[in-house]
DNA sequence: TGATAATGTGAAAGCGCTTACAGGTACAAA
DNA sequence: TTTGTACCTGTAAGCGCTTTCACATTATCA
């Protein structure tokens, strides 16, 4: 059977407590004492048992996150941010993968309640809205990352923000397309209604009204997948890129310009690229979100809008651990970290001929 | 405050035991109690409390899962069959990165000590080998992947292990590169003296057998990086692998082909050779480890050896639980699943002048 | 009809820790 | 000497569940 504490005091010959406060290094216990009964743990192999720490002290020094895919290198370098701040604070970090599914990330949130986690870092969109409201409401620690709750007003609680700048990565992506020319862009969405897509939604049309261009549907071509959708299947996301972007190019022939904003769906639309006969950027231009190691060196190199994002996890942490250590609630000023362009070379002017036509369009007027 | 059983009980007039009875749907019941208990916890909110329950039971329904990094699609795609089977048998993820540093990872060992986790799933190389040893003897519940312990014989315990078919990965991988007449391979390894690495070797040096070819050192240039080398940095690998790869090239000009069996040094590599001015595959030829979606949209699109990663993280899940629920120690068989080369572009025939340098030095036999 | 089994409920003893609280000693300051 | 304070240790009351055991009550079957 397994060693305890009440053994370690028995051999020892002291109390229970004074073998705690070995253990914790807290309160005091003379130096002789404490050696002799480190000798003892150390014979009998004693390690505590930290479900009853767990229980007796109310925290158990484990946080979860929750995302949608490690497919994604925004979410794998988020966690690395995480794990690397968490580690230096001795918590651990349970990882919650929802593949957009409602039920397995309700089923991590219930963790929380049942005192299992200190608090949990949310990554993603918009699938259990209302019980995250509630758990804010009812004070657990939380922190959410590129996202808001505007139904939160002024209520002190403690939950915190931390968000990439997406309204300037919408800007700054949609921008460049514009600058060189592009007219009629396709954007591949994440999650439905999430604070992220309206976010770079609103960007990017800021970008089409500096630019004097009244940004119709027509121009953006907005495709956002059903929640729910994915499965465990290993190219789910791809796949529903692949078709997405096939039918776009069928029905929108005039698009020259794609903007991809969930890593995942990269390989679905770079296949329906090729298999539609429309190479990047000669025929249509490519921006993905989120910078990986390989981007340089795939067939184009990829430009790509790069978010901090492990610095978002670091902060993401370290400010879940301080709402967890320190009781006081508290309505938390929102961090925003900036994103940054990296131009390769999946972006070329538009050809002549799709320019003319979007500004055909542009011209035409509308109602 | 929180609410607990005990108030439920009071509240709705029965004992603790039966409210535990109607939470866990264990022992009888009767019907109407039941609902009029279940109404009361609604009223109340009540949410069970996950750590009294686990000190109580004794296990907690979460298992741990050990690995390097996540910046390998082989980690990745290990961690969601993983997450696939667990999830559907009610188990939770405790995730840790050991970035090659085994005090990480012997901090996570510790919680399976602990009583934290029922089980471990390890993927990782040697780090922290005699305390694995230790815990397998001590009987906890283990699964690895890719690694076996000689040290154990026929101990029954309840450990599990689940393998790729490294020898064969090996074999097939430079047997594709002898067919095109590459001699001289550099190999650039994972953490030293893993199972894994040996076993790939052993691979390797069947195929250069098959050929009627003595592999010596001369022929097969592995390069292993020193345990516990990479930091937190997003690139530490990549760059090593760049450093490893440059020297590689200058020191032994005649190399044709490079393996690269960590995938996150693929990008090191692959900007090694593009700053050498060595193309891919004209003169040099490259395999990567593990399939991953954009492996067909790399310059050039990449050959790869494919691990069947999902399965064998689904087959070390599916054996972590069951070990973890029954009781009876064993000794376990290892299942061995196959990999597979998916050839695409990136291995060209050797170019003859690097061929007959291959033979020359072949024929110039050895002491 | 009585014996046996199945069903239903409660009392109470843990699970293995932490943490007041109380009490004791030693030593410096007053 | 007294008092105050730091230092040291033990007693015991939890933390919030599960589970055994005992005891009723009801159904089942010769």
């Amino acid at each position: 059977m397994r060693i305890t504490a009440k053994q370690v005091a028995e051999k020892a010959g002291v109390s229970l407590a004074t073998v705690s406060r070995v253990i914790n290094r807290s309160g005091y216990v003379e130096a002789g004492l404490r050696s002799r009964i480190e000798t003892v743990m150390a014979e009998l192999g004693y390690v505590p048992n930290r479900n009853a720490k767990n229980l007796a002290t109310g925290h158990t020094r484990t946080v979860g996150l929750i995302i949608t895919s490690l497919r994604s290198p925004y979410f794998v370098r988020l966690t690395e941010g995480i794990q690397d701040v968490l580690e230096g604070k001795g918590y651990h970090l349970l990882l919650c993968n929802t593949k957009f599914n409602a039920k397995i990330e309700l089923d991590d949130l219930q963790l929380l309640r049942e005192g299992m986690l200190d608090g949990v870092i949310t990554a993603t969109g918009s699938l259990t809205h209302d019980v995250m409201l509630d758990l804010i409401r009812q004070n657990y620690p939380m922190v959410f990352i590129n996202r808001i709750f505007e139904e939160i007003g002024e209520e002190p609680n403690r939950a915190g923000y931390v968000m990439g700048d997406l309204v300037y990565a919408g800007k700054v992506a949609v921008n460049h397309l514009l600058q060189q020319g592009h007219r009629n862009i396709a954007v591949l969405y994440g999650a439905a209604n999430s604070t992220a897509n309206k976010l770079r939604l609103a960007g990017m049309q800021q970008a089409f009204a500096e630019h004097g261009i009244d940004s119709r549907p027509e121009l953006l071509h907005c495709v956002q997948h059903p929640p729910g959708l994915f499965g465990v299947d290993s190219d789910t996301e791809s796949n529903w890129a692949y078709s997405e972007t096939m039918e776009i190019l069928q029905s929108h022939p005039e698009v020259t310009a794609i903007l991809v904003f969930y890593h995942p769906m990269l390989s679905g639309v770079m296949q329906a690229l090729r298999d539609a006969g429309r190479p990047v950027p000669e025929s249509v231009s490519l921006i993905g979100f989120d910078e990986f190691p390989l981007a340089p060196f795939l067939d184009p190199p990829l430009t790509v809008m790069a978010q901090p994002v492990y610095e978002i996890g670091r902060a993401a942490a370290r400010a879940l651990v301080q709402k967890i250590e320190d009781p006081t609630l508290s309505v938390s000023k929102t961090i925003i970290l900036k994103p940054k362009l990296i131009i390769r070379q999946s972006v070329a002017p538009a050809s002549p001929k799709y320019r003319a036509q979007g500004d055909r369009l542009l011209n035409s007027g509308h109602k």
